[in-house]
DNA sequence: TCTGGGGTCCTAGGACCC
DNA sequence: TCTGGGGTCCTAGGACCC
């Protein structure tokens, strides 16, 4: 049976957290700020209207913050995260097919589950409102792509209800045209730009591009966003979360660090809780990367960056050893004298613990996705040095220089994309 | 010895997401 | 003065092998 995405997403999310725990707060403009206080993370619908952007640098907006009497927070991760599980739990009553997809987001597929997927979606809405205490919104599409669009307009349109189905052929064409591409999920700034200049600018046009085209210029993601505005789903529901492949613990100083003791005392907390990160997913690490920076918006010619990997022969979980290590690592790069604000620790080659012997865990897979990498590379090469040499002999080449990777999870669209030349 | 074809593996960096 | 943190996927291209 074809799916039918529901994306649930909450509003304002870390500002509706705090308000559960603090009603005061409800009719108040409310904002919550990232670490060190730095930008703003969350705005209450009061404070978007003063004009307060998301991502915005505190100090920039301190002015009308203060003006305007808004509420400052600091952000509490423990909290939200909390929150978002029982929110989650609430979802699961609904149906069995959830994909939590982020902190604040779920995609549902909610095929066969009602003739009325709007009023069951409201009542989703209003479930999840009473146990929880948390306002939601939701799209409805054959899509994922749709259904975020669905979710955009709700948010837009409060006549919806907090509930938006976006289907049939009339009220898609509707949308898309409303929709400008910069607002289509899987479209950034970059590829925004990119498309306006080649005279695209609403979603409908997006949808109707030729495709050959959109793949020598977009590449395999721009295609299959136009699949998936044409209700050709790409992206199906992922219930089960994919074992992370990198964890990463940073942070930005409040400060320039100007102590070397400063810098490794960051460092061996990130790296403890990097390992605390890991053991909770029960994962070994098979790399370990540190890296240091500078501020991002001093002078380019003051910038610097530089990081050091260490990888393991066998895979292994975080020891103190290996911390030491770390912390030796950032004195290296330290003694050349640049200050740092920025330093972290990744942690990569993630393989589940106990596996004593990396090659001997999932070998198959492992050498199955390099083989299929290194055949696609060499067809690749193949029809690169051919296209040159065509264009050498000014032959006008018929073939597209591109051959596609394949992947699992996309076999059906990229059999259709392979077939290049 | 030189050259080309065929293939493998890895990394940096771009772009995007919340 | 002060500008977040944590991820994923894809591509080009270099180094290397027989």
């Amino acid at each position: 049976m074809k799916s039918i995405f529901a994306l649930v997403d909450c509003n304002n999310f870390y500002v509706s957290c705090e308000r559960v725990f603090n009603p005061r707060l409800e009719p108040l403009a409310v904002v919550v700020l990232s670490n060190n206080d730095g930008c703003v993370i969350a705005r209450s619908e009061e404070a978007k209207q003063l004009g307060i952007g998301m991502g915005a640098a505190f100090f920039k907006v301190r002015e009308k913050i203060e003006k305007n009497k808004v509420e400052v927070l600091s952000s509490n991760y423990a909290l939200y995260k909390d929150m978002s599980d029982r929110l989650m739990e609430t979802l699961c009553n609904f149906t069995p097919e959830i994909e939590v997809y982020s902190i604040d987001e779920a995609f549902l597929n909610l095929a066969g589950l009602s003739n009325n997927l709007t009023g069951y979606c409201r009542k989703i809405a209003e479930t999840v409102k009473q146990w929880t205490g948390i306002p939601v919104s939701i799209g409805i599409a054959e899509t994922k792509t749709l259904a975020k669009m669905a979710q955009r307009i709700v948010r837009r349109f409060s006549k919806a209800a907090g509930v938006f189905e976006l289907t049939g052929r009339a009220s898609i064409d509707e949308a898309l045209a409303q929709t400008s591409v910069e607002n289509i999920w899987g479209v950034g700034i970059k590829t925004a730009i990119k498309l306006k200049r080649a005279g695209i600018n609403t979603a409908l046009a997006l949808r109707d591009v030729d495709v050959n085209w959109m793949r020598q210029c977009f590449g395999v993601t721009g295609v299959r966003t136009v699949y998936e505005l044409r209700g050709i789903s790409c992206y199906e529901l992922e219930e089960q979360p994919p074992t992370k492949k990198g964890i990463t613990v940073s942070r930005t100083f409040g400060r320039k660090i100007e102590e070397i003791y400063e810098l490794k005392e960051a460092i061996a907390s990130y790296a403890s809780r990097a390992g605390e990160k890991l053991r909770e997913q029960g994962l070994a690490a098979g790399a370990e990367t540190i890296f240091v920076m500078t501020s991002r918006f001093v002078d380019a010619r003051k910038r610097y960056f530089n990081s050091h990997t260490v990888s393991f022969p066998t895979a292994t979980s975080y020891t103190p050893e290996l911390i030491d290590g770390a912390i030796r690592s950032v004195e290296r790069l330290y003694r050349k004298g640049f200050l740092f604000n920025k330093a972290g620790v990744i942690l990569s080659d993630l393989v589940p613990e106990g596996s004593v012997q990396r090659n001997l865990f999932d070998e198959s897979d492992r050498q199955k996705s390099r083989r299929l990498m290194g055949a696609v590379d060499a067809v690749n090469t193949r029809l690169h040095r051919r296209a040159l040499t065509w264009a050498a002999e000014g032959i006008n080449q018929p073939w597209r220089t591109k051959f596609v990777r394949r992947s699992k999870r996309y076999t059906t669209r990229w059999d259709e994309l392979a077939e290049v030349g």
